[in-house]
DNA sequence: CCAAGGATCGACCCCACGGTTGATCCCTGG
DNA sequence: CCAGGGATCAACCGTGGGGTCGATCCTTGG
């Protein structure tokens, strides 16, 4: 019987060439879609589905919280997270959701067909050319480049912290993220201060930068809105 | 006689999508691809084309550059250029370079399909709809929202200005940038300052911002590289 | 040849930002 | 009950970034 499986992000081409690629496949179904979290929950509660293939950055309710809720269930699906980037931050909170691997976007078909068995039969799957090839790319973003022997709390933002990251990726100043959080514009120094740190970023321009790149914010998305 | 389509972009499954989309349609082949501008021009030596779907950003030859090469040769292709986002510096110096039209990557594909029927018929289409659009969702990271009568010098950048903004929107500093490309750090400031007045901006965290939403930069791009 | 615009640089000022230290309050878990 | 972590705030300080004015050099076009 063939691996159902269900595509989920909000960009509609995007799913069509998946479903494409997919479609090929003779041991693969796509049986669903959604172009967003709340949408995913609802489709999967009539659908039967093998495998998730989840986008991380969605509107409504993004991939990592989605996958939670997906996972909390019984006899829940695999999911497959998708990204365009990658960061111990994603890693982390949507494995600790019940993820079952990580792509990158723009892996090779095969790749990602690959993928998406391994994790229908039961493995984990953080594609190994993934994160080297992510760390590479990422590292001239780093400051101390090359000697990072134990890159501490890397990702491990709190709740408020990925608040505030998510207005200083906007461009928004600490006095005015200070004002739409209600907050002295001391304490968003604090946060952004840790932000950094534990991102190993210089300045919130690098902010902006990794939010892009790990989908955090997405282009179109709406700086404004 | 169907229209032939050229697709330009370096992202593989979004080409696959519009390939689907557009082998759906009766009227309508997809004879050639490319991933980015170099290759789109050797491929256009060889293939008979009426219309190349061309994304702005892409590695080697950016979208613009490689519509300018096509549009100069004789008997050449229509090309209608897609973007995630837009501004006045996308719109003038891609019709200036020979573009027939402007469409939003995440237009609905039937709009998608008519913009293509247009501009092959010889007229030029930039969606009423995007524009719009594009105005409302960028509004709010101006200045002066509302109350711009005149927006003065928008995306009119030069070549060396938007070099700059490159590195700008890559997270470097003013003195990495004068370092990169071999300048005083005063000139940089000089650069990014005018960057700034010329674009309505606040700072370079909002140039990072304009940058991605614009598609100068991409998510997945390379910040590194 | 001269005007105009672009590129380059310098000096100056002001302030937002980031680093550091330290403090209070609250909640949770042992 | 107390330790620990998170959130909140304050004061200080050095620096990078942005604004302003002005200067030189070069190319282009009329």
């Amino acid at each position: 019987m063939s691996i159902r499986v269900m595509l989920v992000d909000d960009q509609v081409l995007l799913r069509t060439g998946f479903r494409m690629v997919l479609a090929a496949q003779p041991d693969m179904d796509v049986v669903a879609e959604a172009g967003d979290g709340v949408e995913a929950l609802e489709v999967l509660r009539s659908t039967a589905v093998d495998v998730v293939l989840m986008d991380v950055r969605m509107p409504k309710l993004d991939g990592v919280e989605t996958t939670r809720r997906i996972c909390s269930q019984p006899d829940a699906p695999k999911v497959l997270i998708l990204t365009t980037f990658d960061l111990d931050e994603y890693a982390f909170s949507g494995l600790k959701a019940g993820a079952s691997g990580f792509m990158l976007k723009d892996v090779p078909p095969a790749e990602l067909l690959g993928a998406i068995r391994s994790v229908h039969s039961g493995d984990a799957v953080v594609a190994p050319s993934t994160t080297r090839r992510l760390l590479d790319r990422f590292s001239p973003m780093l400051p101390s480049t090359g000697k990072d022997p134990e890159h501490k709390e890397l990702g491990r933002l709190t709740d408020r912290e990925r608040e505030v990251m998510m207005l200083v990726a906007q461009g928004l100043s600490n006095g005015e993220i200070a004002a739409r959080l209600v907050l002295s514009e001391a304490t968003v120094k604090t946060h952004v201060g840790r932000i950094l740190t534990k991102l190993g970023l210089r300045d919130r321009v690098q902010v902006v930068v990794l939010a892009y790149e790990t989908g955090l914010v997405r282009a179109g998305g709406g700086a404004a809105g």
